[in-house]
RNA sequence: GGCGCCGUGGCCAAGUGGUAAGGCGGCAGACUGCAAAUCUGCUAUUCGUCGGUUCGAUUCCGACCGGCGCCUCCA
């Protein structure tokens, strides 16, 4: 079996990676904070994620996928309030269009979306535990605090000294009490805002919210276990939010909380790191709205390896749509092929061969991609020479269909209505008339026309197709 | 101030101590009535700059220039 390697952030370099058991891959993401629709970054991370459960998949392994949907967090209820609604009020619409979204971009379903207000007794045991071991204490203003120098193993995946963070750094005191300004809150004791709009519940220490990093731990444990095998999310969440799901989970367990953990690169737009407070974000309906398909927007955040900073810009998109279509194209001639050739059964194996090798290199899509339009070249050729041999063209869209799998970029062709297929068949019918009298400029009339309706023909020796145009 | 990443052709981008994958675009050719699709050839003597190590560096080291990120709740 080939060997299958991550880069791991707790060390810093690309090591092969197995699930503990050898069969089950236990997968934790970290999901959205449904406040507002996620942006395109947000969705780099989650394609990144996408993309790495099927690799796994791909290599043999089950996946167990959870991914949290933070539905309850300050912006959360600082939006419920101007609104004058109850959390939940804000959260279900939102939740609602991140999964459009996540399918529009075909993002495979993950086995379990936990909200975290479902969750809130098993985060409330969390945190007896940790106080019960003396790493959490509960301060004057009744909220829960984590306290890190009682945790000797924190800072190890930032690597970040916590004696060190001074000049420059976001240190701004919230309005909690705590005793080290490096504490963070596992509970949150309740505000009148956070009753106003239901944001608050029973626990020992009196009402109150969970703490954002809490909800992590908390929902991976109850679903997958104390020992997860891999843990992913943005690099932004490196620091603090892992490094706090570490401190609380393994404080309370004393187990490995996660074995392994990646982290995706940042998505741009001009330069910057694309965000809602920088003000240029980009959603998935402004992609859609500009008729650019989820498989173009697959090829694009692809085209990259996912450790590396991707900038959105027009032109790429460009290139990302048009190497789609390629892709499309090539994949309706081999549906409609007769038969193969000897070099087209082994340009699929080494295909075969070349993606899983990419793949199970630490992700390397880019390379994938590449592996793949070399075959839709060298095939191309093969089906223009024709060739007879059924094997390998079952060999060929075997393999096809295992990359598409894989990267899921072959673009849906739409179908035309059955009113717009009759009037094309109607006018290709009087087009080809035109031409078989040599009558050119009818015959070009009539494609001019069907162009306007987005309909692109071929010529070719067994009569003329047609597509829609995107 | 601390920590870290990146800089490869017009655009996107892989990559390795031994002389630059792939995609988009462009140019030329084949095919076509013309197109489209497809194929072929061309499109970086060079990998931010300057040094060093080496028989040899884009790949290792150093300095510098430029871009980006993290340093308490942001994917």
């Amino acid at each position: 079996m080939s060997e299958f390697s991550l880069f791991n952030t707790l060390t810093r370099s690309v090591e092969p990676f197995a699930p503990s058991d050898g069969e089950t891959v236990k997968l934790y993401t970290c999901g959205p904070t449904v406040y507002n629709p996620a942006h395109l970054g947000n969705f780099r991370t989650f394609l990144f994620e996408d993309l790495m459960r099927r690799a796994l998949r791909l290599r043999g392994w089950k996946v167990v996928q959870v991914m949290n949907l933070t539905d309850v967090d300050d912006k959360i209820i600082t939006r419920a309030s101007e609104q004058g609604k109850t959390i939940r009020e804000v959260t279900d619409p939102v939740i609602t269009i991140f999964h459009e979204d996540r399918k529009y971009l075909r993002i495979e379903d993950a086995e379990h979306y936990p909200r975290a207000t479902a969750y809130i007794p098993d985060m409330i045991a969390l945190i007896e535990r940790l106080i019960a071991n003396g790493v959490a204490y509960v301060a004057d203003d009744r909220s829960v605090y984590f306290a890190i120098e009682k945790f000797a193993m924190y800072g190890r995946l930032s690597r970040l000294d916590t004696r060190e963070i001074q000049s420059g750094a976001r240190v701004s005191q919230d309005d909690y009490s705590k005793e080290n300004a490096q504490d963070f809150a596992l509970w949150k004791a309740a505000k009148p805002l956070d009753e106003a709009c239901e944001a608050a519940w029973d626990s020992p220490w009196g009402r109150g919210r969970p703490g954002w990093h809490l909800e992590c731990s908390a929902m991976a444990m109850a679903i997958l276990g104390e020992t997860i095998d891999l843990h992913a999310g943005g690099i932004d969440l490196i620091f603090p939010h892992h490094e706090d799901e570490i401190a609380q989970s393994e404080a309370a367990t004393g187990k490995t909380f996660a074995r392994c953990w990646c982290h995706g690169e940042f998505l741009l737009t001009d330069g910057a790191k694309m965000a809602k407070r920088v003000g240029n974000v980009q959603n998935v309906a402004d992609l859609r709205r500009n008729g650019v398909s989820g498989a173009a927007v697959r090829h694009f955040m692809f085209s990259t390896h996912y450790r590396k900073q991707l900038n959105l810009s027009g032109e790429a998109l460009e290139g990302s749509i048009e190497g789609v279509r390629r892709i499309g194209d090539f994949a309706e001639r081999l549906t409609a092929a007769q038969g193969g050739t000897r070099g087209l059964e082994e340009a699929a194996d080494r295909l075969d061969r070349d993606v899983r090798t990419a793949i199970f290199d630490d992700l390397n899509a880019p390379n994938a991609m590449a592996a793949l339009f070399e075959f839709i070249r060298t095939a191309n050729k093969e089906l223009d020479a024709g060739g007879s041999e059924a094997g390998s063209l079952r060999r060929a869209r075997e393999v096809l269909a295992m990359v598409n799998g894989l990267l899921d970029v072959q673009p849906d062709r739409a179908a035309a209505d059955a009113d717009l297929a009759g009037w094309v068949e109607g006018q290709l019918t009087a087009r080809t008339e035109a031409r078989a009298r040599r009558d050119f400029g009818t015959a070009d009339a009539i494609r001019k026309a069907l162009d306007e309706k987005g309909v692109v023909i071929e010529d070719t020796a067994a009569g003329t197709r047609w597509k829609l145009d995107q």
